[in-house]
DNA sequence: CCTGGCACTCTTCCGCCGGGAGTGCCAGAG
DNA sequence: CTCTGGCACTCCCGGCGGAAGAGTGCCAGG
């Protein structure tokens, strides 16, 4: 379709694109050949730069916001930047300090992820994306149940992942603290290391087998499983969005009916939950840029991405979603480092075993 | 220092008082002499209405923007429109069962909070607000222990008002299962009843006790026990702001600079905390207006707010914060609506009693 | 006490104009 | 062939002025 390659521009062109993009990312204006020449990276003069810049117009890298005025990097223009030209800047070390105290200070996964997503947002200035997707591939170390009030069972579950999960439950019989220690033990003991739709499915095989019709204890306990792992599983599809009011820092959308848009936007959480699960199939750091997806297209928005959790199973996204003139250089590092911590994170509560000296529990309360 | 009493104004200048708010309410807009005479409601000229306008600008009711704008009604204005005009109009069916649903829904105490803030936030049209202060004088019914992996155990409270709470902490001995359930019914028994101020106290006097200092178990469940408590209480003072975007639909809030201001002051959610919690004191349906709390007056807001549990000990509070201009009428009802709802569904959880035919632990591992 | 009339004030909107910034094109120099 | 300066053109933006509109205060008359 194009002339050339994407990665063959002139090496001037190159340059000129890679200033332009700089340029209109500090000051967010359209860059005229004039400011161009004048900022003395090129010993050209304007007319020479206009045509430089003509040329990558046509390749569709640069916009015209009206005739007269600059030029504007278009989402291509972007996009060239960032495969090609950009040099991310690392992040200080007083910035990954900051981000490994912050991840170290929480202790429960939820708490961590609402610190990650606040913390991302105030260090980039842009909105913090966390996302934690739904727990039917979750795979369990250990599921206890506590009584809390007659007919109301907290039920908490482990996964072998460290995260812990919990919720309250309404029974239809009650259960005595007896009769929950067994069933916790149980269950435990049955179904270390299976997912909870592994689980779910065999529970309710466990209903049809004629043992189970015999054995009352076990009934009970079939049921309340089925219930704990019907409750928990699709409560736990969590997405922070944090610091939308960085929005209203940026000079582009200092009008009221495009910050409306974008904030009426945002809150449609479930537009975002259905980008970030179609980015959470691929590795690495992931950016959008404009008319790439679905939600950026309108608003000329970019998200910058990354995936956590261990490389064999993720648990999530982190990122975050400004305008598409953002400092790539920096959000690109920071959203990285910032997954990894909480990879790393994820990966010690792993590591730290579950309780070793435990008494195995029989296979069945009748054996 | 005022001519007359609030009270006593002229039946005539109440009724223009009444009109002139309720237009205002409406439309946003400053109201004329001439808007006002066409209305329906007077018999009077313009030029009769200027005049009652007049009278009621002297006395502080109404103020003009500027000359040659119509009039808009004052703090005061509000506030004598709110004590002695208004006609609250009482919900529909249909509204109270919305609330009744929503509430109904959900059982964690958390969840329900939650919830309410966003159906306040989506009824209203404004920012829902629900606060939960701290739990030290939280009376509590039960406290369990559950391992979660070496060294980490899940603390689960439950208040004697059916409120759960529960927090991974992490311990400095391993304890193995066993343990974990003697120390749960052991610190159950012992301290059922009890606010968690006490019980922290109570533990460290036992620390000292020699009783203790010979008895390792016990040792540990002090230490545990303490644990918990200082985890868990600093922790649990929430506050949700919902449905900020409703403040972009404001005409009056239409620029830019000052949605900055509103949106990074609700992000300051120290300063509400500290509002909610003088508002927490008075017991009923409380409205603040404009000047006459700390975070309104700056932005011509006003609170309409109410406290819910019981009466003998308060939960927290729930209510909405949005324009001076806002439709008391409809908001008062349904906050308190609201409060009372979720008033009622805690008294309810707390009539569930927990568990009945539990055998009461010994008072000492040692016995 | 109410009313119509009148003069006055203040805001808002619209059209106009000039300056500034940037472009495209062209012809000439290296 | 490439770079450069010059020139005409386009478009946005800010300031100015005038007209319209809305509302007020005051006054005199019913």
């Amino acid at each position: 379709m194009l002339p050339r390659q994407d990665t063959d521009l002139e090496p001037r062109a190159r340059e000129v694109l890679h200033e332009i993009v700089m340029q209109h990312i500090t000051s967010g204006e359209a860059i005229g050949s004039r400011t161009l020449s004048k900022c003395g990276k090129f010993q050209l003069s304007p007319a020479s730069l206009r045509n430089v810049m003509s040329d990558l117009e046509e390749l569709g890298f640069l916009a015209q916001p009206h005739t007269s005025a600059g030029r504007v990097p278009t989402d291509r223009g972007y996009r060239f930047f960032i495969n090609h030209l950009m040099k991310s800047r690392s992040l200080s070390t007083r910035e990954r300090e900051v981000i490994d105290e912050e991840v170290a200070l929480a202790d429960q996964i939820d708490e961590v992820l609402h610190h990650a997503s606040s913390l991302l947002s105030k260090m980039s200035d842009q909105v913090g994306l966390v996302f934690m997707p739904t727990l039917l591939q979750f795979a369990i170390r250990s599921m206890d149940f506590i009584s809390v009030a007659e007919s109301k069972i907290m039920c908490i579950l482990v996964g072998t992942n460290g995260v812990v999960v919990n919720k309250v439950i309404e029974t239809r019989f009650p259960f005595s603290r007896d009769e929950l220690e067994k069933i916790s033990r149980y269950i435990t003991a049955e179904f270390a290391g299976c997912t909870l739709d592994v689980i779910r499915r065999r529970l309710i095989r466990m209903t049809e087998q004629e043992r189970a019709q015999h054995d009352a204890m076990l009934q009970k306990t079939i049921a309340l499983g089925i219930e704990a792992v019907d409750d928990v599983v699709p409560f736990d599809h969590d997405l922070y969005v944090e610091g939308a009011a960085s929005i209203l820092n940026k000079p582009e959308y200092s009008d009221a009916a495009s910050l409306r848009k974008i904030f009426l936007a945002l809150q449609e959480k479930e537009k975002l939950v259905v980008l970030l699960e179609t980015c959470l199939r691929e590795e690495g750091l992931q950016i959008l840029i404009g008319s790439e997806n679905d939600f950026t297209q309108v608003h000329n928005f970019s998200i910058v991405a990354r995936r956590y959790g261990s490389t064999s199973s993720p648990l999530g996204m982190v990122g975050i979603i400004g305008p598409m003139r953002m400092e790539y250089a920096r959000m690109a590092p920071l959203v990285d480092y910032l997954s990894r911590a909480l990879s790393r994170k994820i990966e010690e509560q792993q590591d730290t075993g579950f309780l070793s000296g435990e008494a195995r529990p029989p296979r069945s309360f009748r054996e």
